[in-house]
DNA sequence: CGCTTACTTGAGTCTGGTCAAACGGGGTGG
DNA sequence: CCACCCCGTTTGACCAGACTCAAGTAAGCG
């Protein structure tokens, strides 16, 4: 069913100096001397293919990662195989924290696409939070934005009618990944199958293919290509009557 | 109809060398250096009345607080007034430090009984961090299990049955308040409004008391005396499938 | 060309929502 | 002391949004 473990570790493709996501808008600059840490903090690259899980629920990874290019989501199962997806990974994102910090993951992470990883050692973890408090202070402020965007998705699963989560969701998925490049005038459809959409908003798949297509019949967006486009961000913001994300530049690990 | 800032800064009752919190047996213990700073970086004590709002969405606090007793919790609102209950917390929980660390508050918190908090100035955070990675450390790791349990609700309100989405709910804020010591011996009930459980779970009020009603029935726990008293946990925890609280010591800052 | 995977659509069912009304205890003012 | 009121809880009747089952279509691939 699922694939397993898919990675292969490569010989760094990046140093960190050039690193092809330090230079995206959204990111704050970095010191020079923490970029020198950094750059002995990771230990190499990861890819992964499309559909290999990147972590394991109960597991207690050596590693943490950021992502360097691709897509990804976290999720948890219930025994009988119910899933939910908690979130979605993107450029930029840090990565198995918890298996950095405490004994074991509680959730998995599974690649929708093929994915570059930095890889980090937990290990160094400590060192990190002795010698760069503001390198430390980054992580805090990455796992509190984790927090946020987990706050709106259980407002939007737990209050939010069927279309309302579906706009919103799409127009969180655009807004992110158009802030890190992942759309843009090239590609611009964001790869998902209704399967994911509908495990992350909590609705059967039936549900969920009836709600986007709502949504498509309004001009909202359009769904094929292995995925959907928004065609109308501010149309889908109003209809789910979502904020928007906070603005202003964050951190890069 | 809602409570608006409603507390006392009050002459500092506890020095956090006899901090109540810091001898129960959840908690890890301090190094002195720490303690002394800690001592340092608390600025005061703050009362806030049952029913009053401790931080609200959208404003930009000076303080962190951590709880010293009392019970509370975290929500957000729909512009219609939808509320989604996003999580509780209890004594030893860290609370306000999206303020601290970014622009402003994504939620806001309410208090479920007369609470204690102890006070921080954010700006302090960023000596903290420099000087005292243990505590950086520390804080990171709350923010981390924060997301755990935010995970977990999630989980539950995507994918739970009503059912077994209010055995979740139930158990969760028992095996929490037990170890806190906010249950016990003494008082068993958590003083909760089926208005708030509702809100919780993301059902209608009517619904949810239909729900209750029926783990009542089952014998599971009891209702009453503006609250509910878990009686058969292991009940609840098979019915919701849930695997209960990681276990371990935890940080207080 | 035959599989498989993903998306669609329709029919019937059921969980959970809405509306409405009533109950019960605690507090308050007459 | 009692009547009244308010809040939180309880119940019933009815409705609707979401689920399941089932079948069919379309696109991609070996």
């Amino acid at each position: 069913m699922m694939n397993w473990q898919n990675g292969a570790r490569s010989a760094r493709r990046y140093s960190c100096d050039d690193c092809p996501l330090r230079p995206l808008e959204p990111f704050r600059p970095f010191a020079e001397e923490e970029l020198e840490f950094v750059s002995t903090f990771k230990s190499g690259e990861l890819n992964v293919d499309k559909g290999a899980t990147v972590l394991v629920e109960g597991s207690h990874s050596p590693h943490l990662y950021t992502v360097l290019s691709g897509w990804g989501f976290r999720y948890k199962l219930l025994s009988d195989g119910r899933r939910q997806i908690l979130n979605y990974v993107m450029p930029g994102d840090l990565i198995g924290l918890q298996a950095g910090l405490m004994e074991e993951m509680q959730h998995s992470v599974e690649a929708l696409s093929p994915m570059l990883l930095c890889v980090f050692e937990r290990d160094r973890l400590g060192t990190l939070f002795e010698r760069h408090p503001g390198l430390a202070f980054d992580i805090t402020w990455l796992a509190s934005r984790e927090e946020q965007m987990l706050d709106e998705n259980l407002l939007s699963v737990g209050r939010r009618s069927a279309v309302e989560r579906a706009a919103y969701l799409v127009a969180f998925l655009q807004s992110r990944a158009a802030g890190v490049g992942l759309v843009g005038a090239r590609r611009k459809e964001i790869p998902l199958t209704q399967q994911h959409v509908a495990d992350t908003l909590g609705l059967s798949l039936v549900h969920t293919n009836k709600t986007i297509r709502k949504l498509v019949l309004r001009g909202l967006l359009r769904w094929g290509g292995g995925g959907f486009e928004v065609i109308d961000l501010d149309g889908l913001l109003s209809l789910s009557r979502w904020e928007g994300l906070p603005k202003g530049p964050r951190p890069l690990v």
